[in-house]
DNA sequence: GTTCAAAATATTCCTTTTCATATAATAATG
DNA sequence: CATTATTATATGAAAAGGAATATTTTGAAC
């Protein structure tokens, strides 16, 4: 007689994370293919189009934690794809930025990604994506903001 | 004259993540100062409900790979939460389901996920989360399947 | 201008994850 | 039924991530 009620079946924060997974899973393994982990790909992608970022601004917009970051940013400045520089007027803040490889790194990535989310569009539909887009900006907008 | 067009702002995935991230922040929280990883809570969550699910089936559910459950279910299995059994039929299986203990745990941060849950609701209205669940559901149902 | 609090990033230590592969069991093929 | 392929899970070494804290710098209060 019971309905088999599971409970992660209908919980909201479940079906955010296997959304974001089941739809990033195929371009994220391109991804890998090429190289790049994810977290890195999120550090390049935040960066393209700003003047460069704080540590702490690109953790927040990478959905990660300020240590990690750090060490990420490490390493990409090793590998030449990121420039670091102290603020001169506050020389607590770290600007980081791509160089002209980083750049031309992550346009290649951003291409890609654009092609993936053209073919997603195409699958979905571009009236679903839209009411999708806009859910899920009010929702960021509206959930509790973190701290 | 530029419109600051940055790739990210308007890139599905990214809100997708976005949207998982912030609205998950505060209840994962919750979670871990009540002494278990997001990991775990997605372990305990994923087999309440069921008769016991198989390491595979399970790391599918709980979004993470093999790996990693094998050895978050060996450590559940070590306090006692979860019982790992093969299956007499197809001795490669391993069955894994909650113990008692396992389902008090669970049963205690489920009531806090219900809440959190409804808070979420009452802060963005019911019809939009309606809308929002079923545009993700759709997205979760027609996105590429995974390999 | 000292002292104290707050902010930004770095560092350390430890846990977890990941990648590749190994092992074991079953299924399929000739 | 022996051989090969496939499937499910385990294992191990390396990388990444996370929590807590240290360090450095700035800002505030008096």
């Amino acid at each position: 007689m019971s309905t088999q009620h599971r409970f992660v079946d209908g919980y909201l924060l479940y079906l955010l994370a296997r959304a974001s997974s089941v739809a990033s899973a195929e371009f994220h393994d391109q991804v890998r293919a090429s190289g790049v982990s994810v977290a890195v790909w999120r550090v390049l992608a935040s960066l393209k189009g700003t003047d460069g970022l704080t540590i702490g601004e690109l953790a927040s917009r990478c959905l990660a934690n300020q240590p990690a970051i750090s060490k990420t940013v490490d390493k990409l400045v090793g590998q030449q794809l990121l420039t670091r520089t102290t603020d001169p007027d506050d020389r607590r803040r770290a600007w980081v930025a791509l160089t002209p490889q980083g750049e031309a790194r992550v346009d290649e990535l951003i291409a890609r990604a654009q092609e993936h989310q053209d073919r997603l569009i195409a699958a979905i539909g571009i009236e679903e994506i839209d009411t999708l887009r806009t859910a899920l900006t009010r929702l960021i907008d509206r959930a509790p903001a973190k701290k």
